[in-house]
Order: structure tokens, then C-alpha cells, then sequence
DNA sequence: CGCTGGCACTCGGGGTTCCCGAGTGCCAGC
DNA sequence: GCTGGCACTCGGGAACCCCGAGTGCCAGCG
């Protein structure tokens, strides 16, 4: 319907409009600027149903409009096409994060890029554990009862937990339970995705040496630990700079509880937990269950493909904006950002 | 002289009712809040000789005075003596601290705990690796030729790098070079202060078997860089939710600089470079040399003592406020806190 | 039937004005 | 050297006004 066509066309204006400049829009300004053919008389009355629908909104009775939540959802909804990076922004990219070493490094680059792509605030979760291979597991001794346990994965991710030991009494004369043990470990756990490390447990307390059971049920109990706990997802934050653009206007008196929710991680690490590589997930406004979050919008995806058919990415990165945000241009750098770090942590 | 013991009585009052209601301090409260024994006329006078030289200031004609720099710094070099800890302040420590298990976690809790105490930014350095000592060096293979080195600390610090090595062509049969190059390492390093890397670096090189001396060189520079680096030293933030406290009061448009400052971690790092475990450090104002911090204080210690006469730490930490903040308040808790890490640190 | 130009109406924001009260500096007296 | 008194200053809030952007509605036109 011709009706229709139009008001997309209008409520799609009003968005680019608002977004770039940050006052409410007119029917006259949306005439003037995005030529649609029809007066502004038309376009008032357009305006008018978009309101009823709940699309936009006035701030005050004698300003323009503006979209709402609703409005931006549909608006993204209706993105026919992620717009693509420039040429320039590509090349940052690639400028950025190439000479990156190692894990720390990628993701400490990746969040500042992002946060200055974007001009927002950017956020990394670390490589998921239970998504992760075992590379390498070392164990070094602190004390008669305490070992320290470092696991490296093979994203490059570095974990160490330190583990009460019982003590050994009845290893062989001349024998090193440590090393035994560290070997032991590798054997088992080498290659291995740690989501199926509880199996490898089993096993391992079933074969192990009588005098090495109890550094083993040890060492074991830790491990799981770790990857059961979801606190353990650590997540980097970046650009926090960039909320205070464009002064109090973009979070009205809702900064605070932003930057709260940003320190509590785990808030964060939820919203990450559910995102896969493929698509760009976008949360708008009261979407957030998070009050903090209420006034903002998050842009996220996932990178890194675990691998194979399942779509389960080896972490989350976004970007944490004003609902007024350009969202088409902040998905395209997300997603884009996502893929090369997932490349970067695949050649390593 | 009278004068002078009731002026500074005078400054004093005005630095804690300032601090304390955040409105500009006029004679009269002062006489009725403070009882100094004198009436406003007196003070009046005593506030005059004040502003001459320099020690408080009137944001407008007819408000009351506010602070200086130079007030503040005054105020700070004549508190007799730092108060000590609440009761309840010590348990908080206790409690939020211990249950800590390795490095990653007693930096974030110490944060955290002194971002909640203070009410403010709170900064931690991670232990200086130059001061720290070697307690295991890890190597493992991730290509024909690529390393990732695996740095334990005495501290609990992991640090990892890869490094590129040149093909080992002229290996023994039967021999793994890697397991070699490891045994090597930790012979030569463990147990030495990093700071002394550079010596047993040539000693190596002098005498590892000649097959090995590529890879040594290799890893060594990687080693050596890493030290000699300071942008190394990481650092942790926590409470920028803190800032903003009292609207945009505290901070009269300088928050988007500080937390830049803030996120610019080298800036800060400067700052604690110097710090020792002994006395806490307060630089107020235009006293800091980065322009994102003059605005705001920093109260600083050291924790850690690296051990014997040296008064060096291992690394900082501090709070980052307005400078119209609780300085005895906010110097006891920074000590405390820093006292409680060195100890759970030694402890390790 | 939908678009358009015209028109009356609304109301927020900015500029101006005004006034109050807190706070000061100074002075004469104790 | 302290004190009470007094005239003076000036920032900030309240009240006010006005302009202009923007709207809704209506009658006419293609």
C-alpha cells in the first residue's frame, strides 16, 4: 500500500534525522531535507498515525518528534541492508589489530577500536572457558600444601587458581608426584573442549596412581569449578569516555546506574551469553531487563565460531550507546570487528 | 602566635563544613557550627587574611569562601594525624578481602572495596613485574615456530607472550629442544628478582648448549622487552560510577577528561610509579600534571614493601576524587587497604 | 479519495527584569 | 584586638513576556 510505503519512509527519516542531529524533527525539516514528494501537510498527518501507533512521540506539545523505543526497533527491523564499513574504517581495523600478541592484547586493542569506531562504549567478554581446548595445563608447587594451577587454552586465554592439596605421603622413593601429575593432566586434557572435562575427571580418578588420587581429585575439583562458574567470564570495557557526549542530553540523569551496570559484569555477561555469531543482536531502551541499561541501547554478536555446525561463539563484544545511536552503522562496525577478531584468535 | 593557631583553626573548619555540605562556608555558619570562641566580625577578618594569601577564595562577590588547591594542600600537610579506621571499616576489609584466591581476584576485590569505602575512583596497579621475582617459567609450543612463555611471578602475576623463534635445524636426534629450552629457563631464573634478568640473559646466551642459543636469544629479548616496558604494568579501575556523585558539581565539565585519564591507564601509572608502602601520597588539583586530572585528587600508597631497607612496593593503589574530598577519611582508608594487600600478598 | 495550502492555536525556551538575602568590608566603640 | 552595626554587592531564583516552531484541522482541488 502506497500509505504505508510512505510512513516507513517518514518514521525511517525521522530516525536518520534525529539521530544525526539531536532535536526533535518537523514535518517541515523532514519536507525540506529527505525530498518524499508530498508536502509537509501530508507528512503531518503521517506523523499523526505513527504517533497513535506508538512509533514516535512529541517531547512537548510544540516540538517535533521523536522516535520511540518502538520506533527504533522497527527502524532496525527494517534495515533492508547493514550499510558496509568505509574503506578507511576497514583499514583502522586491520591497522588496529594486526601486531597484536597476544589474547590480552587483541582484546584490550579490540575494545578501544570499537569504542572509537563506534564513539560509544565498548565492551569484550574473554573467550568462554567451557568453549575452549585445552592446550596446555601446568602446575607449579607454592607450597607443601597448595599447588598452582594454570591452564592455557587455545585461544590464548591464560587461567591460574591456586589449590589446596592434601599431602602426599606414600609416593614412590624418588618420584616427583608433581610432575607426574602435570603429565598426567596433559595426557588427559590436552585437546580436549573443557565442557567435557567432567568426563575426562571420571576417568582420570579411575587410572590415576593410588598415590596420586587425592592431588587429582584435588586439581579436578578446581578445574570444574572454574568452568562452572559463570563469574569467571571476565569482560573488558572500554570508551566509558564517550557517554558523556553530547552532555546530560543522551542519559538523562540515568548516567550512573550505567556505569554501575557496566562495573557489575555480570550484567553485562548476561546479555553477551546469548549471542552468536551470525547475527547482530540489538536491545533497545526498556528492552534491557536491566534498569541501568533502560535508557541505552546494546548493539552485540558473537565471535569467534566454537566451530562446526553448532553457531555457538567463543564470546560476545558490543557496543553500549544512546538509544538515539546509529544503528546501522554501529552493527556493521560490531559485526565487522567480530569477524576479524574471530579470525585473529582462529590463526593463533 | 594566637593569630595564626586560631587561622588555621579557621581554614581547618572551612576545608571540613565545604567537604561535608558542599555549599560555599560564610563567617556565620562558621561562628555557629564551629564554635572557634570568636564572632563572625573576627572571622571575617581571619577569612580576609585567608584569601590574601591565597588559601580560600570566593566563587562570587556575596558567597561564602571555598578552598584553594593551596587551602587543601595546607589542610592536608597540618592533619596531626590520620584517623584511624571505624571498627566496622576494619571488618568491611576483612571480610570483603579475604576468600581471595589468586591475583586476578585480590585486585578486583581490593578495587571494589575501596571504591565502596571511599566513595570514589579507586585505582590498583598490578605488582611491578621489575620487582618481582620468577617463580616458574612456562613454555609451551604453539607452532614450528611460535612459543607462548609463560611468566609466574612470586606475586601471582601470569604473564604470556609469544614469541617468534627461528627453526631448530641442528638438534640432537632424541632431544626435545622445548623441554630443554624450559629446564634451562627455570634453572637460570627462578628465584630472581626480574630486575636481575639481564645479567643471567647474557650468562645463558654464554652458556646454553649451541643448538639451543636461537631460541634462548629469542626468548630472552621477548623476556627483557616485556620488563623494560612500563605500559606492562596493568592497571585496575573501579567506581567511575563514583564520579558522578553530586551531578555534574564535583567535576564542572571535566569528567569526560578524567575518564579518559582514567582509561588512559599509563597516565595513572605514572602517578603510582612513585609511590612507596610508607606514606600516603596526595596530589590535589593543579598539583597533577595531566590536564584530565586537574581537577580532581589523588590519594596514593604503595603496598607491598619489595622487602628488606628498600622502601620500594610492588605497585600502587589510590582513590581518585573531587579535590573537595575527605582526605583523612579517604588517607586512612587507602593505607589500611594497602596494608591488608601487602599482607595477603607476603602471604601467597 | 487523498493531497495541499491556509490558518488559528499551543507552548517551550530564551531573554529580560526584578528582588531577596547571604555575605562581605569597614568603622567606631569597648 | 575583638565586636556589633551598617551600608553595599551581586548571584540566583521567580516572574514575565514574547517569539517562533510546530501542530491540528478544515476547506478546496485534482
Amino acid at each position: 500500500m502506497a500509505h504505508e510505503d510512505r510512513r516507513l519512509q517518514v518514521l525511517r527519516a525521522i530516525v536518520q534525522d534525529y539521530v544525526s542531529t539531536n532535536d526533535p524533527v518537523g514535518s517541515k525539516a523532514l519536507a525540506a531535507r529527505y525530498d518524499l514528494g508530498v508536502s509537509p501537510a501530508t507528512i503531518r498527518n503521517d506523523m499523526a498515525v505513527l504517533e497513535e501507533e506508538g512509533y514516535i512521540t512529541q517531547p512537548h506539545t510544540s516540538a517535533g518528534r521523536v522516535p520511540t523505543d518502538k520506533g527504533y526497533r522497527f527502524f532496525v527491523d527494517r534495515l533492508s541492508q547493514v550499510k558496509p564499513l568505509s574503506a578507511a574504517e576497514r583499514r583502522a581495523i586491520e591497522r588496529f589489530l594486526d601486531g597484536a600478541l597476544d589474547l590480552d592484547d587483541v582484546l584490550t586493542r579490540t575494545v578501544r577500536l570499537l569504542a572509537q569506531l563506534t564513539r560509544n562504549v565498548a565492551v569484550i567478554q574473554y573467550p568462554t572457558l567451557s568453549r575452549s581446548a585445552v592446550r596446555h595445563l601446568e602446575v607449579v608447587q607454592l607450597a607443601t600444601n597448595r599447588l598452582l594451577l594454570v591452564l592455557i587454552t587455545d585461544t590464548g586465554r591464560v587461567e591460574q587458581r591456586v589449590v589446596e592439596i592434601p599431602a602426599v605421603t606414600d609416593a614412590p622413593a624418588g618420584t616427583d608426584p608433581v610432575a607426574e601429575l602435570r603429565t598426567l593432566l596433559n595426557a588427559a586434557f590436552v585437546g580436549a573442549k573443557l565442557a567435557e572435562a567432567g568426563v575426562k575427571v571420571a576417568d582420570l580418578l579411575d587410572t590415576a596412581p593410588a598415590h596420586l588420587r587425592g592431588l587429582v581429585a584435588a586439581v579436578s575439583a578446581t578445574l570444574i569449578e572454574t568452568l562452572a562458574e559463570p563469574g569467571e567470564d571476565r569482560l573488558l570495557v572500554g570508551g566509558t569516555a564517550n557517554l558523556t557526549r553530547g552532555g546530560a542530553l543522551d542519559f538523562p540523569g540515568t548516567l550512573r546506574p550505567l556505569l554501575e551496570a557496566l562495573e557489575e559484569q555480570v550484567v553485562v555477561l548476561r546479555l553477551m551469553g546469548e549471542v552468536a555469531p551470525s547475527t547482530v543482536l540489538v536491545s533497545i531502551g526498556e528492552e534491557n531487563a536491566h534498569e541501568g541499561f533502560t535508557g541505552a541501547s546494546v548493539v552485540s554478536v558473537g565471535y569467534g565460531s566454537a566451530g562446526g555446525t553448532a553457531d555457538l561463539a567463543l564470546g560476545g563484544l558490543g557496543v553500549v550507546g544512546p538509544t538515539r545511536m546509529d544503528y546501522p552503522g554501529t552493527m556493521a562496525a560490531v559485526r565487522a570487528v567480530a569477524r576479524y577478531v574471530g579470525q585473529l584468535l582462529a590463526e593463533s
